[in-house]
RNA sequence: GGACGGCUAGCUCAGUUGGUUAGAGCGACUGGUUUACACCCAGUAGGUCACAGGUUCGAGUCCUGUGCCGUCCACCA
């Protein structure tokens, strides 16, 4: 064995040996129960980052642990076509070759499209391999493959005839750079400092008398179809039926009154553009104003703004009004204003509220749909989430489902030709379209990528087709056991694939029928979503590519294996919370494999014969002698109980940095540097050295089996290497409980004292003592150091069976007792009784002293922080009688240590 | 404007239902290469648990308020 873990040949081999062994494949097993987990699809194009790393790795832990505890175990990759990410890139591209995607047509764009998917997507899912991740790669879906795309358009086709789907003209969020309709949950609010402009408009009946409005959007003048107040402003009592003159494209406009508008703003008065404002756009219809559109998609201004404008950009001919206002003497005022702007997210552009007509979806199952979560159908972890996603749920609004793109699944409605496309009796729709195509023209949208990844669960697992289902398993799959994802895209995908799998799952169910709660249960698409954090880097700034910021975990995973960017980042993932990445941490999980491959190398060391045996867990228990089963080997046994118990309950409460920090504590404190250390002589030769060999190796063993989920392939290898496999991968055995384990022990007459544990903690206090006292004094080298004790008979007795191993530990020539302190000697006092180092020279008496006067300063305040606790009636009389006595107890010790450091103290030379 | 989360050692974080003297890793400092591991071992220093009240015999932990940091939701021109 090399002396340090080489990760990267074991890597490759071992991800190979497990593909080809088929162990990631999903298969319905009746006879195991099911456990099932749908990846969360990445962009089709996208590349590893560090939230993947995150993601992906709790996935693969929790499919991996199934598979040890024997679930029939699936875990569903694929990508995401990413709709308007994708097709963006494609036309960057486009137009760095100098072409346009107009050229090349809708047929040819897709075609193109397609062909650089197939060139530069799935590069992630390749990563995912490197990761270790024990996906079921033959059955990756892309959300564009034939099956699933019918399954969208069935899904379309179906909410459609229930009602659920329409089809209206309403103000939209429109993109002027990716040129299409947006979702509410696609537009970002963004805090934006402008300014505030007051403008003047002259009452037609009254020349020289203007009422002023305050607008942030000057450039949207030319649009305003009135002027409104507020019906109870008893400023202006007689406006109502007068009117104004637009101070841009000069026209004669209404003023109206209206609940809506809002007296203390600005001026009191409202400009009314019910083209380019939500707001306006309500008044506007209540009132039944005109609406007069000023741009055009791409957000230049079109013929209605009039010829100054046409044309010009909407930021520039917001500069180019404001010059006009305030050469006509129209501009009063300018301050500075600061608002919220809705931006696209993706194209990080602000969004232009547009009027336009659009599919839209009401979604089905909404009450279901809260009451999955508010009773416990679905759980959230953490579950301070389910209130987000419950106050989503409570104020949903349609969703806007059409999208102008290209790339995607075209919407399945055809119109007939030259027929009015808004007389729904002028509609087709149906996933195969019309019998006779050529009197009809395909609507020319696509859907939302979130209407198609909605179906996600459902979809992968062969829906609608009845057939697929059968052949993939939706049955025993479905509903999926986990979900893991971020928390940022609860809405966006989350809530609506709860809704997808309650409307579609099993029969169609009239949608005024509330579903039972037996039908919830099936129908839920999954069963626990475990939200992660976002990873951040050490200065808390989200990671991005535009900072820079975000390391390449393909570089990590090169630099410290994939076990150790694994192990490091689920040793830094609080559970629900951000994540501060430090590569630092990483180290620490190269340098844990590290330990955990040098440990095995020397368990291999000391006994190379007995390792290439295969060792099941009962001939390693066979192995040991209960004769030769010292107290430390009853410690380190109870400690393993513990430690199978501890991690197992933590690995069930998704709670992964506490569980690898259980196991930290166990494999590296307990057994590295404690037992094997005092084990060591043991270990080489004499009585003891089959048992004490057996120990490790069943130590050892567990704590492989415990971290094969984290830490798959060093656990695998070294599985292996220490011929515990019996032949088979580490894969599929089960670390059991504390209870099992101590069961299997027993059957061979082995019953681990439970004081011993107590007594190792004794013994290790007492050691750390007298090498705190060699330390502190620059004698590490000195073995023949020579200790004085003063303690009770019972301590003294148990000291007598720990003296050799503690003088060997400790690197000293004795540990005597005396009957009181010794004069001149440096002192420390434990629970154990006093020591004393003898060291006739080199002692600095002063320093001593200070030393001890320190700590008796420190026992003073606790003492007297007891006694007047003691003291207070209310205490004694109300707490438990086990915290009296505690604190009875604590107190006597206490005094008891104050005493030997007086003694100590007095007995200092002057 | 609402809602949620965070504030504990220089840094990153643990701290289960209130109960003996608040912990770990990293970093700092001291010492150590007797054949598992310097990706290691031994040891030391370092904390008014954000602040202010309250409940309680007892508060890092429960309640109220304040501050700062972060996230989400919300049509104020």
């Amino acid at each position: 064995m090399e002396k340090a873990y080489q990760p990267k040949e074991v890597e490759d081999r071992l991800y190979e040996a497990w593909e080809k062994e088929g162990s990631f494949r999903g298969k319905a097993d009746p006879d195991k129960p099911a456990y099932s987990i749908v990846i969360p699809p990445p962009n089709v194009t996208g590349v590893l980052t560090m939230g993947h790393v995150l993601n992906n790795t709790i996935q693969d832990l929790l499919a991996r642990r199934a598979r040890q505890k024997g679930f029939g175990v699936l875990w569903l990759p694929g990508t995401d076509h990413a709709g308007i990410a994708t097709q963006t890139k494609v036309e960057q591209q486009l137009r760095a070759e100098g072409k346009s995607k107009l050229e090349l047509g809708r047929e040819g764009f897709i075609e193109h499209a397609k062909q650089w998917r197939d060139k530069h997507g799935g590069i992630i899912l390749k990563q995912l391999r490197k990761l270790g991740c024990s996906c079921d790669w033959e059955r990756t879906v892309h959300t564009l493959d034939p099956g699933y795309s019918r399954a969208v358009l069935e899904a379309f086709v179906r909410l459609f005839e229930n009602g659920y789907v329409y089809r209206g003209k309403r103000m939209v969020n429109w993109c002027p750079a990716s040129l299409t309709a947006l979702s509410d949950e696609e537009v970002v609010m963004k805090p934006q400092s402008g300014k505030l402009y007051k403008v003047r408009y002259e009452l037609i009946d009254s020349p020289g008398e203007y009422l002023l409005v305050s607008t942030t959007r000057p450039e949207t003048i030319m649009g305003d179809v009135a002027l409104a107040i507020h019906p109870q402003d008893e400023r202006w009592p007689s406006l109502q039926g007068r009117k104004v003159r637009r101070p841009l494209q000069p026209a004669e406009i209404p003023i109206i009154a209206d609940r809506a508008v809002d007296k203390n703003f600005g001026t009191g008065m409202l400009k009314i553009t019910p083209a380019h404002d939500r707001l306006d756009f309500e008044i506007g219809q209540r009132h039944e104003l005109p609406v007069i559109d000023l741009f055009n998609p791409d957000g230049t201004l079109n013929e209605s703004a009039g010829p100054e404008f046409c044309g010009l950009d909407r930021f520039d001919a917001r500069s180019k009004s404001v010059e006009k206002l305030r050469s006509q003497g129209d501009l009063l005022e300018e301050e500075n204003h600061d608002n919220n702007v809705g931006f696209s997210e993706r194209a990080d552009v602000p969004i232009e509220p547009r009027l336009s007509e659009q599919w839209f979806l009401r979604y089905p199952r909404v009450e279901e749909a809260k009451r999955a979560v508010e009773d416990g159908f679905i759980r959230y972890f953490p579950d301070r989430w389910s209130k987000t996603y419950l106050h989503w749920l409570d104020n949903i609004q349609d969703w806007c489902i059409s999208r102008q793109l290209w790339w995607g699944h075209r919407i399945p409605v055809w119109y007939r030709k030259g027929r009015s496309r808004s007389d729904p009796r002028n509609w087709h729709v149906s996933v195969d379209g019309p019998s006779d195509p050529e009197n009809w023209e395909q609507d020319e949208d696509v859907l939302d990528t979130w209407a198609s990844s909605w179906l996600w669960p459902i979809a992968t697992l062969g829906w609608p087709d009845d057939l697929m289902m059968k052949e993939q398993g939706l049955d025993y799959f479905y509903p999926t056991s986990a979900l893991v994802t971020g928390p940022d895209i609860i809405f966006f995908w989350v809530a609506r694939m709860i809704m997808a799998g309650l409307e579609f799952r099993g029969d169609s169910i009239d949608a005024k029928t509330t579903l039972t709660d037996e039908q919830i249960r099936r129908r839920i698409p999954f069963r626990d979503v475990y939200f992660t954090g976002i990873i951040r880097d050490a200065k808390g700034r989200k990671m991005s590519k535009s900072l820079g910021n975000s390391p390449d975990p393909l570089d990590l995973i090169d630099k410290y294996g994939a076990d150790g960017l694994r192990h490091g980042i689920m040793s830094i993932a609080p559970k629900g919370q951000d994540i501060r990445f430090s590569e630092e941490r990483i180290e620490q999980g190269r340098n844990f494999c590290n330990k955990l491959w040098n440990v095995s190398r020397f368990r291999r060391m000391a006994d190379e014969e007995g390792v290439a045996s295969e060792s099941t867990l009962e001939s390693i228990i066979q192995r040991m002698d209960s004769k030769h089963l010292k107290q430390d080997d009853h410690a380190i046994l109870l400690r393993l109980v513990q430690t199978l118990d501890e991690a197992s309950r933590l690995y069930d409460e998704y709670e992964f940095n506490a569980t690898l920090q259980s196991i930290y504590r166990f494999f590296w404190n307990d057994l590295c540097d404690w037992y094997v250390e005092n084990s060591k002589a043991r270990m080489r030769e004499g009585e003891g050295k089959d048992t004490c060999l057996a120990v490790v190796d069943l130590c050892l063993r567990q704590v492989l089996l415990l971290l094969h989920p984290v830490t798959p392939f060093i656990t695998e290898e070294l599985w292996k290497v220490l011929g515990y496999s019996e032949g088979r991968s580490i894969q599929w055995t089960n670390p059991g409980s504390g209870k099992e384990l101590l069961a299997a022990l027993e059957s061979w007459e082995i019953r681990p004292d439970p004081s011993a544990l107590e007594e190792m903690l004794a013994i290790r206090e007492l050691v750390t003592s007298l090498r705190a006292l060699k330390a502190e004094r620059n004698l590490a080298t000195n073995n023949k150091v020579e200790f004085f004790y003063l303690a009770s008979d019972e301590k003294s007795k148990l000291l007598d069976r720990y003296r050799s191993s503690v003088l060997n530990s400790v690197g000293a020539g004795s540990l005597n007792r005396v009957q009181e302190a010794p004069a001149g000697m440096p002192a420390l006092v434990t629970a154990f009784g006093s020591v004393y180092l003898d060291l006739a020279s080199a002692l600095d008496p002063n320093a001593e002293r200070d030393r001890l006067s320190k700590e008796l300063d420190h026992l003073d305040r606790i003492i007297s922080s007891i006694e007047s606790k003691l003291r207070n009636v209310a205490f004694t009389q109300k707490a438990p009688a086990q915290v009296v006595e505690g604190a009875k107890r604590q107190l006597s010790n206490n005094l008891a240590k104050k005493r030997e450091i007086e003694e100590a103290l007095a007995a200092l030379p002057r």
